[in-house]
DNA sequence: TATTGTTATACTCTATAACTATA
DNA sequence: TATAGTTATAGAGTATAACAATA
């Protein structure tokens, strides 16, 4: 029954919610890099080179992920009518489905840990973290916004 | 000005600590595996076999892993006494230099997060941080333990 | 026979550099 | 010339299957 400090406890429940992301993700055979990239491509449809960029990723990279996802039939290239240079990419329907899939197990998950707290803990929980991570979005200009896998 | 749920604001706040340590590791050369290995070797003497039960890899995957790590010079192998078929592995002074080094940085960057939250705040935070991380642990019967990189 | 660790192989993920096609 | 995307190549990380040495 060691006392654990904040930061610790903090760094715990990182793992903690990654860990559980990433094996709900995995059983659906997707990677966290596949499952950001739908995520990402759940309420957009840009180019190959804004993939890049909001998977802080280099294209080179982002070619061979769409690569594989599109195989899959997760994802869907069609050129950009704007530029003949760049590639539109967007999610299909299987795709789509696949994302919300993940993302209501996931949900799930954190609802049942969730479950372990009294009301008030939630309540105090559900403040503090929204003022973290707003207050860190202010410091830092990065916008998290409001989805399963956030992006700038 | 979104309204975040508890969950959005739980998975952010993983994403923002979990990213934190990652880019806090590469500025070191090392990847997240990697730098679990550091954190499990803090206070530990495995066998290639236990190694890889603590990090959930298949052991040949950990044969890779400690190559790589031993070719740094950052951990060193060492024949049991026990068993001539096993391994032990432990970390070096260099290794342990740089474990330290990475997990101070990352806790000063979380350190200057937690200062953008008042006190009552903060307190609110760790009193519940840490009863959902132990909660979860009774429930689950995995205590993650103290330290950076808890492990079973 | 069973276990420990390594090797062989295959795939995902990542970056750098060079290339093609457009702008 | 500059930009968008792909390809070539190299390396880390992962797993499965086969193997050698030891128990």
């Amino acid at each position: 029954m060691a006392t654990i400090t904040t930061i610790d406890g903090l760094a715990q429940l990182s793992f903690l919610i990654y860990g559980t992301l990433e094996r709900r993700a995995a059983e659906h055979d997707l990677s966290m890099v596949q499952t950001r990239v739908l995520g990402v491509l759940r309420d957009r449809r840009p180019t190959m080179n804004q993939l890049a960029a909001y998977l802080g990723l280099d294209k080179s990279s982002v070619t061979g992920l769409i690569d594989r996802a599109e195989r899959r039939g997760l994802v869907a290239r069609e050129p950009s009518p704007a530029d003949r240079r760049s590639v539109l990419v967007s999610l299909t329907e299987p795709g789509r489905a696949l994302a919300a899939r993940v993302q209501a197990a996931f949900e799930a998950d954190v609802t049942e840990m969730l479950a372990r707290l009294t009301p008030p803990e939630r309540a105090a929980l559900s403040a503090v973290v929204t003022h973290f991570v707003t207050a860190h979005a202010e410091a830092t200009g990065v916008d998290l916004a409001a989805g399963l896998l956030p992006s700038p």
